[in-house]
DNA sequence: CATCCAGCATCAGCACAGCTTACGAATAAC
DNA sequence: GTTATTCGTAAGCTGTGCTGATGCTGGATG
């Protein structure tokens, strides 16, 4: 009988490459992976591993456990969200990832909603960047988590995760002049001081990315994750940005906003399995609700773009 | 994350009932079943077990956990199953599990064949009841097993196991007389004395069930499992046996065989998933090529029958 | 009704699986 | 050559999970 807690081991080390990542990943030392790949292998009776460098690298035998070893986790996840289902109802810890903009805009209403119909739920908000998102749901630290992906920003799909989408928004391009009339305006900005999220952050990524498409590398002028300090850095005069639609809240005076031909997905995430989990679905559920209830009542800051 | 090999305990306490016989059925004291199973409701969250009388009942959430971890534990034997096909070729253990008559009959010339097309193979071959199979091989003590039902003897489908049919054969009555034209065979041996295999074997019961059918009880006079010993005690004139046409080789001098409207269906089992390790699959293989190599050189012994 | 026994839970004690720390070997980067 | 990674092995320790003993409950028996 092969050991649960060891495919799992294999399945990171398949998507994270080195032992060591996965031990820091799953908060072990890289001795006590490496014991338990070996017993793995033991137990399989097969090389699942195969020195490579200073690395491993899978072997196809282990390649094809790594594969089952998504549906036997995939699988387990149902039964845990079935017997959730069937004996506890909607109680115990729901802990929910969301990037700072979803925990300021759509996330307030839906925890309310679902504080409100689900008393017994301990619901446990933590704010994390959605390149964090992925491994933090894999390794059980969130339930389940806010994340988008960008055109432009490759998603590439997870086979520990599901996920269903929420809403799809514009991005703007955030400037203190118009652009001009009939070009692109990312391009027209390719002179101009650009503002930024972090390093490492997709906020980041893509906004470097709609650039390269336009054919330059943004001058990076300054770095801010927080949009609402991006939108007063922008008013001042000091670059250009690109902000979502959500981001966008109550612009101040003196920025002007584009709609550009770009997008973004948000999507709520949970483990391969747990999408029958009851505090699961109503947690997704109260979220589109809350979704639904944004759309219909705010005016998109369209009105405001040329 | 809940604990596969706790599943395991949960299903099979689904099946029998009480800890205690969980306990014995794996070997382990009733105390750790107990400490187990309470610990498995510790991380599901629910209450599984119920106290009933001096017993204990699974609850409506601990049913629907047992169906699930019915699809773990297959899932898991998927995986395992790959892995072997995948890696480590044909090799290895495999133990079968076989009834006397069938160990003698069609499973040589299968493991001859297997032994051949795959030396890597250490085949091990026992000669187990079918009525203890499917705990055997849901157990792991077997891997693939041959089993049969018969007409009046319920199969009931055990989700642990999968199984193909490997052939269909007719039962016959051995009698020392020929009975009546005419009648019904059972029927005329109402009053005769019977010979039987032992109690709780499969052989036993579907004898009596058909007598049952034909409207008596049957007097049992001798208990015998080995069908050359049953036939030999037909022939000495001391009563009458059902057997199957695997049964009767070489039927004595003086045995007179009855085709009845009775048949047995003989299967291999291997547990639920398993269908696709490469040892699993290659031994159904031989054992079919067996079944059919058998089937077209000997003549049936209902050219014998009336 | 008193007794007996089957079945389960709890407790204490112990063994082993599995983790950490420490160290060494191999390889890539500089 | 030197250094930094990365993995594997050895030694030691801790906690999980097993056994065996004990007590409790509820059905069976006379």
């Amino acid at each position: 009988m092969l050991d649960v807690r060891k495919l799992r081991l294999l399945r990171e080390l398949a998507r994270r490459g080195t032992i060591a990542a996965v031990a820091e990943a799953l908060a072990y030392t890289a001795s006590a992976v490496s014991q338990q790949l070996s017993a793995l292998e033991r137990e399989a009776g097969v090389a699942l591993l195969a020195r490579s460098g200073r690395g491993v690298v899978l072997t196809p035998a282990g390649l094809v456990l790594v594969e089952h070893a998504e549906d036997v986790l995939a699988v387990l996840e149902r039964a845990s969200a079935a017997v959730a289902e069937a004996g506890g109802g909607l109680a115990g810890p729901l802990r929910i990832g969301a990037f700072p903009t979803a925990a300021r805009t759509i996330l307030p209403a839906a925890l309310v909603e679902l504080a409100r119909r689900h008393p017994g739920l301990e619901l446990r908000v933590d704010e994390v960047d959605p390149a964090e998102v992925p491994d933090a749901v894999r390794g059980g630290e969130l339930d389940v988590a806010l994340v988008h992906d960008y055109d432009f920003v490759p998603q590439q799909r997870d086979p520990g995760l599901d996920s269903e989408p929420l809403l799809t928004e514009a991005m703007f391009l955030a400037s203190a002049r118009p652009p001009e009339v009939g070009v692109d305006p990312i391009g027209w900005c390719r002179d101009l001081p650009w503002i930024l999220g972090r390093p490492d952050t997709l906020c980041h990524l893509v906004a470097v990315r709609a650039c390269q498409v336009a054919g330059f590398t943004p001058r990076v002028r300054h770095h801010a994750d927080d949009f609402g300090t991006v939108l007063a850095l922008v008013a001042a005069g000091l670059g250009v940005a690109m902000v979502p639609e959500l981001g966008v809240g109550d612009p101040p005076e003196g920025v002007v906003l584009t709609r550009l031909p770009v997008h973004r997905r948000t999507q709520a995430a949970y483990r391969a399995g747990a999408g029958g989990h009851p505090a699961v679905a109503a947690c997704v559920a109260a979220l589109r609700s809350s979704v639904a209830a944004r759309q219909s009542s705010h005016a998109s800051p369209s009105a405001r773009s040329r």
